[in-house]
DNA sequence: TGTAAATTTAGAATGGTTCTAAAAAATAAG
DNA sequence: CTTATTTTTTAGAACCATTCTAAATTTACA
């Protein structure tokens, strides 16, 4: 693994924003002054390939990218920011991947789950 | 309502595709030849903000619209194949408005569940 | 009708992402 | 430690889905 990725996927392992590569690319420059954004998307693709981070793509029109440690996500409709939310057991026992499985009768290897909310309502967080 | 909307709310709520803008204008064509792409665009960005379509971005990078029918989505991994599934009651009623509400704190409005699965195992559908 | 507002249209512009070819770095073999 | 081979990085050009622009057309409604 040379430096390049490495820096990449400590920002975004470290990171507890949903970044684009713009927004992985300027915190990569604060470190690696040189760094170019084609090293950045290279990488960053070679890593959601991989399976080592985690990529979906908002009605902002852009990748984000996040850890991978299983949580869900909450996203506000009015400003599009996006919050991490863990279920308690009871979802994340019917969301595995051997439930969905079953309900299913496909061999489920993952799930991408967003709630979206309305931020006029409560919005403290 | 134009007969140009009219005409595009129509191509996706009979399709059981999900289309990409370019795969609309394309059957827009057939029936309405002179029908310009922009339109599409002007069309579908304004159904989708009135909630008469659903859009969601995949890993391909471009935006998919659906209808707006209750179900969830199956994705291949292998090839980016996108199958509607429903799931059972016990899953509808835990990812109800009100049960996700429950869950986070938050006034929920939706969700967007997308299951992925390896078609390498069973890939009869 | 006639006038204002909204929609459609074609083409230009935008901007996120990928491609290209050369330089640099990493890896392997002797 | 060399030298060769492969991989990665880099800068900038190219690509292409989407948005913007300004003019033409259609629609709404007074």
């Amino acid at each position: 693994m040379t430096k390049q990725k490495a820096l990449i996927l400590k920002i975004i392992n470290e990171s507890y924003d949903h970044m684009t590569v713009e927004e992985v690319y300027k915190k990569a420059l604060l470190e690696m002054p040189d760094i170019a954004l084609a090293t950045v998307y290279n990488n960053i693709n070679s890593l959601f390939k991989s399976g080592d981070i985690r990529k979906f793509v908002l009605t902002d029109g852009m990748a984000h990218y996040d850890k991978q440690i299983p949580h869900d996500h909450l996203v506000c409709e009015k400003c599009g920011k996006i919050y991490d939310v863990e279920l308690g057991d009871r979802y994340t026992s019917m969301l595995s991947n051997k439930a969905l499985s079953k309900a299913t009768g496909k061999k489920v290897t993952g799930y991408e789950l967003i709630i979206k909310f309305d931020s006029t309502v409560s919005e403290n967080m």
